[in-house]
DNA sequence: TGAGTGATTGACT
DNA sequence: GTCAATCACTCAT
């Protein structure tokens, strides 16, 4: 994280809420030995420890640690048998909170989410939390490291404040009237519920 | 020890 | 629109 740049890192750092929503636009980039693929960030959600949904709500376990690691780690976690979602550490350590990545817009290596994805093209390739992690071909492994390696998060493309549109969030069944959802007006990317 | 739920997706009616 | 897939976790026996 030390090479993270000084503004992302007060971003995340600044807590979940307002990383989510300043996260939008940012280009999330993994590097593996056959080469970049990346996009921008076009969706995301905020989950903080005082949150029911939230993995952290009944503090540390071996499943969310990586929650309450240093700004910047990174939380993958494996859900519904079957998948594996992103999200970005904010706030201070030991606090318990994350951003999850919802979805992105293709920006690199289109080709190999394609393949990744076996063959899917157009905006289901990373319309979703569980399906950009498989088009990006992200080892789950890499949970708990730090972004700066092989997940990075670098700067993308400059939003105008009234692109940027804040939801309820979709997919949970608790604290749903929470504002915690935020996204990309108009990017087709975005999913739906 | 077992039932129920889940920060989802894709296939099917 | 409904629902199965499939496992880690929580909570109630």
């Amino acid at each position: 994280m030390g090479s993270m740049n000084p503004e992302l890192h007060e971003i995340l750092e600044s807590g979940a809420v307002h990383a989510a929503r300043a996260l939008l636009g940012y280009k999330l980039v993994y590097t593996t030995e056959m080469g970049r693929i990346a996009g921008y960030i076009a969706e995301t959600e905020a989950y903080i420890q005082k949150d029911p949904a939230s993995h952290s709500f009944r503090g540390e376990t071996l499943r969310n640690a990586s929650m309450f690691g240093p700004a910047g780690t990174i939380y993958i976690y494996f859900t519904y048998g079957m998948h594996y979602c992103l999200n970005i550490v904010t706030g201070k350590k030991e606090h318990g909170e994350a951003v999850l990545i919802r979805a992105i817009e293709p920006a690199e290596g289109l080709d190999s989410m394609k393949a990744n994805r076996n063959g899917i093209n157009g905006i289901e390739l990373t319309n979703g939390p569980a399906k950009l992690v498989e088009a990006l071909g992200i080892d789950p492994g890499l949970n708990g490291q730090a972004t700066g390696k092989e997940i990075s998060i670098e700067q993308g493309m400059q939003l105008e404040e009234s692109m940027i549109y804040a939801a309820k969030r979709i997919g949970i069944s608790k604290a749903t009237e929470e504002l915690a959802r935020f996204y990309i007006r108009g990017n087709p990317y975005v999913s739906r519920s």
